[in-house]
DNA sequence: TAAAAAAGTTTCGTGATATGATACCAATAT
DNA sequence: ATATTGGTATCATATCACGAAACTTTTTTA
């Protein structure tokens, strides 16, 4: 509890909508006893739940449940937000952070496809503003946001998307084998950030975070891009922890809660 | 509104919660003249809204918008949700009413997975207690279930799909052609219902209606079974006006508006 | 199968509580 | 610099939510 609510009956009704969303079908007296609210109480906030479409009452046994009206708000609020707006600022920070590019992406199918891009104010370097632009659908399985999202995936899915890749040596460090990917991935699930060591592009490498949303499914990524250069292993290992900050906080705006 | 609500802040504060997550983030005033109510009844329950952890203030603007503990409750709903308890009674009327067998599945990636089956009453004809099992796994392309549910994914997931299933001919009727299967799947789309027609096993023909839920996605499907005998094109004709029914009625229940 | 217990529903008098007018502060707009 | 708009805080008032009690229905137990 951060302050106290203003609102008595809010609280109350409020703690039965989530106590029967927890605890299916359920009765007026067994709400009153696990809230400690009279029953009459109870009842009278079903109603008024009812009445809003939120909670019916089940024709057989004479329970409560709810509706799927919770779910459709839900729904509604979700295709609402807009990743784009939440990442932005982290992205501007990151990039500033690092003085170097950052890119988000979003899964379409077994690609990614480059939904925004935030490049460090100051002279720019030519030689990293290479084939990246908004719009750019890449492959999963040869760019670091593609096997951070990758590495989220139930098995299942990760063949299904591998199947429809017809992964080829983009560079020679391109990974084609899928028993190879899958030691891959279970590195970048244990270290939580994934990296494209030139497999996509010599001379360019990237370090990746998947974002993880409510329900820990990752579709989106965000990546940090630089010449190897000045992507040396320890540059990788010092950048590697502004990722995993930024993937925590992304990751907790979009409802995740770990 | 069906019955009045005889909780006059509830009903103000659910308002007030539904304009939020359907108008991003907004502030005190806008909704007080949305809702046509005072601003500083407004400001009241969206304090304890915030308290509750539903609402936020933005630091920056001050607007008010979701937080995704709406979305975490409905997440939990939703796990919670039996699709067997839910889906058995009406198989069970549906398998009365046509005195033939009726199966569910789910969709596990590319395959169908039995969950449930009900048989009619009375005696039992053994020529079509063949080869269903709760359990079994079948393709998703030889089978009425497996296309009624094809017909409502993207594109896209169909290709995966078929990707992942080398096709083979079961029957001399299975579709093993992408084309073929692209013109079957609108067929069924318009029709609202899948045939399969001896496409599995020679001597059974199936009617499959594919269940959507809130999002018009389509995990779980049904079916009617029956040796061919039994399933003359004009039985398909009568029994396609039970499965839509049931799919109508099912997939309201599973919070589907359309 | 009768009686008792438990769960659900309705009513209603009471006072706690939600209300909204007013005022105040902060941020934009003019 | 001033006006306007939006957000926050206060408080007297009466409305509205409260819960005791009675009643009905269902389930359990004897």
């Amino acid at each position: 509890m951060e302050t106290k609510n203003p609102i008595q009956s809010a609280e109350r009704i409020f703690n039965i909508l989530e106590y029967v969303a927890h605890n299916g079908p359920v009765g007026v007296v067994e709400i009153g006893n696990a809230l400690e609210l009279h029953k009459s109480t109870v009842h009278r906030m079903l109603l008024s739940l009812i009445s809003m479409g939120y909670v019916e009452q089940n024709d057989k046994s004479g329970k409560y449940q709810l509706t799927f009206k919770l779910v459709q708000l839900s729904s509604i609020f979700l295709s609402n937000i807009d990743i784009y707006a939440i990442a932005h600022p982290y992205m501007e920070r990151l990039a500033k952070e690092c003085q170097e590019t950052v890119h988000l992406v979003e899964r379409t199918g077994s690609d990614v496809v480059y939904i925004d891009k935030v490049e460090p104010a100051g002279p720019r370097d030519s030689s990293i503003r290479m084939a990246s632009h908004i719009g750019l659908l890449r492959p999963m399985y040869c760019s670091a946001v593609g096997k951070a999202i990758l590495a989220e995936l139930p098995k299942e899915e990760l063949y299904s998307i591998w199947e429809n890749s017809n992964p080829e040596k983009k560079t020679e460090y391109t990974i084609t084998s899928l028993d190879k990917m899958e030691e891959e991935l279970k590195m970048i699930k244990m270290k939580g950030y994934a990296l494209d060591n030139e497999e996509n592009e010599i001379g360019v490498r990237c370090i990746a975070g998947a974002i993880l949303d409510y329900n820990n499914n990752s579709k989106y990524a965000f990546s940090i891009s630089a010449p190897i250069s000045r992507m040396t292993d320890e540059r990788v290992e010092e950048l590697s922890s502004h990722v995993l900050k930024m993937k925590g906080e992304l990751s907790k705006h979009l409802g995740n809660l770990s």
